[in-house]
DNA sequence: CGATTTGTTGCAAACGATTGCAAATCGTAC
DNA sequence: GTACGATTTGCAATCGTTTGCAACAAATCG
């Protein structure tokens, strides 16, 4: 290791000052020659490069940002609403995540990552943005903050939201059509035979609440009634709520179709363990379409979201956003996977 | 809304100094009332919190960094050496950080997440660390950074990585104690009548070789032979790499002890698939327990790491060296949870 | 009533990098 | 030898907040 350093710990060259005095030269200039691209002359430029090299230096980055106002940092928040207890361990969200990494990443951002309770903190997302720490916001989950995100909005350009569209909506939002993807899933337990058809999920949040409505849409055109049973996406609930709601008599007819897939296993697994049989008993769809969706027994149908396309939309769109550009909302078409369940 | 608000966007009130005028005292008082703790009068005090409030005014984390040289930022940095196109979407990795998370942000911190492909750049650790942006860093898995880790620790206190403990090593990690889990996962097959046993995993990254490592000292003890099957994490090979390894003759006797629950999952799928039974064919044994594991059909039989518990611990760990302790290292003892696979 | 204490506030210097502008250097042309 | 243009470099202000120190007023004491 070439970098010295003092007994223990920091490099010893740890400003631009420092780096300009050994030089003998300006701190300007060093800045300038590390930026690369300015009027410096290219023995200096190649001379301080190498001692910052030599000596390990790193230019602070809080300074710049401050300096520069722009922090390179992208932040992505993830409301918790609708589900206080909600581990932030939710595997769409959290797969959603992994390609936002990836694709921010790859524009050279980093990511600063904010879990939020709203009830606990009403002034989550204005103090994010004011922060002065990201350049701008994804929100992952619109959750129960509909109308705060849409204040926050108004105000604030480079924000761009996962989760449901609405009519006339004013921010910015990727997502799928949730309303279309229940209407699939309903149009085809109901072509299957089911008569009555419960809807596991949470309707307080919106993308829930648009995959329920498309169950009314379909189950209203044939006369097939909709129940909803509420279950959270908390870990430490999802089980026995699950357990609790599907501990009915279940007749022929009866079909289940859930708001996420993990909700659709976790069913799965009960029913299974009461002993009645999917599809012959009761027919099940999920939604998401999870990887994990397809190594279930029997294999799950589902609805399926472009996760990977929807991250990198989000961050298509924050970026033009970062430069002016007010974008329009990316609806994306759900795809009906069938597999065994229903 | 209360906020006065320019036409597009940002309050007008920015800075500190703005709401001094208003407030008709200086930027240092301001800054000492927001603090709350200072020597401010209390009427001025409350004048300026309310005016703070009305004007939505909140203070730049940038600057405030700077002054402070303290971020309240924690860096996370996921390298992915030893399996280039492994998705930070794993799902090992994505729970731990979902705790990490969570436990973080008890303590009021905010996340820094970098993903890092150490092949692409030589110096990512030094640069994170010697960026000023976070005020500790914590690193999930070691993959084959070991030897820059190392050298990193040297130098750098609030430090912890998620991964292996080696004899001697000089950088504070976190984890299970693999080779013990490698060698009860093994004596179990073998005392189920395992007479050869596969090991599916990618033994370049030392948490995985350590897996391998237990799993040779059993079977050195009952004469029984293990032969290691190479399989990445990556999302996009790893179906076909396991349909691959799969793809032989397999005898009686024959056992799969798996690196992680992803990959025995995988398996399990694949072997359905040829239609060899699990277990009466070929019994597995996977590792992690991730909630998933117990779903499966059959369910899966597993060696149990508390993910949970591994992330407050490295949580409390670091904190503890951001106040300038040496802490020890911590192995976590693994656990064989004992399901129909294996 | 002057001296000292106590309590509040303002002033100005940091933190470390960036950048407009002026100054210095050099070469060249007249 | 002077003047001019083209390069390089240094100077100093700036980003917005924090904080040591000094200043000031009011309150207390002898």
């Amino acid at each position: 290791m070439s970098a010295k350093e003092t007994p223990r710990g920091r490099p010893a060259v740890r400003t631009l000052s420092d780096l300009a005095r050994i030089a003998g030269v300006s701190a300007g200039t060093v800045s300038r020659a590390l930026a690369g691209n300015s009027l410096v002359n290219t023995d200096t430029r190649d001379r301080i490069v190498a001692l910052a090299r030599e000596h390990g230096f790193r230019p602070n980055k809080m300074a710049s940002s401050l300096r520069r106002q722009k922090t390179d940092v992208i932040g992505i928040a993830i409301p918790l609403g609708h589900d206080r207890r909600q581990q932030i361990s939710d595997t769409f969200f959290m797969t959603l995540l992994g390609h936002l990494a990836d694709a921010l990443t790859e524009r050279g951002y980093d990511l600063m990552l904010r879990r939020v309770i709203p009830e606990r903190d009403e002034d989550w997302l204005d103090r994010f943005i004011g922060s002065g720490l990201v350049d701008g916001v994804l929100v992952i989950g619109q959750s129960d903050q509909f109308d705060r995100i849409e204040d926050a909005a108004d105000g604030y350009l480079p924000m761009v939201v996962w989760g449901n569209h609405a009519e006339g909506q004013r921010h910015c939002v990727v997502g799928t059509d949730n309303r279309l993807g229940g209407r699939l899933a309903t149009e085809r337990l109901i072509a299957g035979g089911a008569r009555h058809i419960y809807f596991l999920g949470d309707t307080s949040a919106v993308e829930f609440a648009a995959r329920y409505a498309g169950a009314l849409d379909a189950a209203g055109r044939f006369g097939v009634t909709v129940t909803p049973l509420t279950s959270h996406l908390s870990s430490d609930r999802l089980e026995a709520e699950v357990a609790a709601n599907l501990d009915r008599p279940f007749v022929p007819g009866d079909a289940i179709f859930a708001a996420t897939d993990t909700l659709a296993i976790a069913s799965l697994a009960r029913l299974k363990a009461l002993g009645i049989s999917v599809p012959d008993d009761v027919r099940i769809i999920g939604f998401d379409d999870l990887p994990l969706a397809a190594q279930t027994s029997p294999p799950l149908t589902t609805v399926r979201q472009d996760i990977r396309a929807g991250a990198f939309a989000m961050v298509d769109l924050l970026i033009r956003r970062l430069s002016g550009e007010e974008t329009e909302s990316i609806v994306m078409p759900p795809r009906l996977v069938v597999r065994q369940t229903g």
